[in-house]
DNA sequence: TTGGACTTACGATAAGTTTAGTAGTATGAC
DNA sequence: GTCATACTACTAAACTTATCGTAAGTCCAA
């Protein structure tokens, strides 16, 4: 039989990890994200290059011409990903029930009480904006 | 150049699917699994023992024989499982900063405000149990 | 003006994913 | 004893992912 995935809605690991350099710089050349990458994994530029391009037509990026080169884009705010990203984790993986996927992060011994008394202000914050705001 | 992604670390779309029901269950015959599976998604008995054999070579199934059928336990908590991807997601896509990712969670409008004062309930409970224990 | 340097486009390759067919073996009914 | 049944093992096909090489075009300098 024949597949038929459905791919592209979310970041595969490499495409991940470029991302986060876009993100993190707002973007550039093949030759300036490449460079970037090149800190912590060697590849061949045509290998950016060729994500880089897969990711475009993913709709992920978006690119423009300058002089010769492509400069690449985001074309989704990182906030918007990660907000899908845990919709998607908390229906896969926790039963639609945030409640339980912050439970199994609280349980992490390595999640310190400074955070939590960080994400318990987070908290306060947005409920106390709904019981003002009606 | 050979690529050797290092796979298996993580369940993909499908063995998530095929461990969910696991995890539900507690396991059972290819079978037993495939009644279960195909009350959401019609797949071939063949495809289901492939994937269940796949996920056995990766550690997170084990089986013994029952008569002459193979029978699938869960080699992984489900628990446990939720902890290695949260953290995982953590670190790769918010700076390894929790509070970052619930911020994000708590952002979402369809998070109600129940879901938010359990949440919160968790936190002050985790909180409480420390300041007792020393 | 020609040759190197740089660029993108395209193709190749190897491994992983997902689906399912076929073969072979064992069991139980008749 | 033989035949249908049911199971696992093996194989395969189609597609995605990740890597990189080669080709072809453009531009600048000697």
């Amino acid at each position: 039989m024949v597949r038929q995935k459905k791919t592209g809605e979310f970041l595969t690991e490499v495409e991940l990890e470029f991302m986060n350099v876009v993100w993190a710089t707002g973007g550039g050349t093949v030759r300036e994200i490449l460079a970037e990458l090149n800190k912590t994994h060697e590849r061949a530029y045509t290998s950016v290059a060729t994500v880089l391009k897969i990711m475009e037509k993913k709709g992920f990026l978006v690119s423009d011409r300058q002089d010769r080169s492509l400069v690449y884009h985001p074309a989704v705010q990182k906030t918007a990903y990660q907000k899908t990203t845990l919709r998607n984790l908390s229906s896969k993986l926790f039963n639609d029930t945030p409640a339980a996927l912050v439970a199994r992060l609280v349980e992490d011994e390595d999640v310190t009480n400074e955070m939590l008394e960080e994400i318990k202000a987070l908290l306060d914050e947005r409920l106390g904006e709904e019981n003002g705001s009606r």
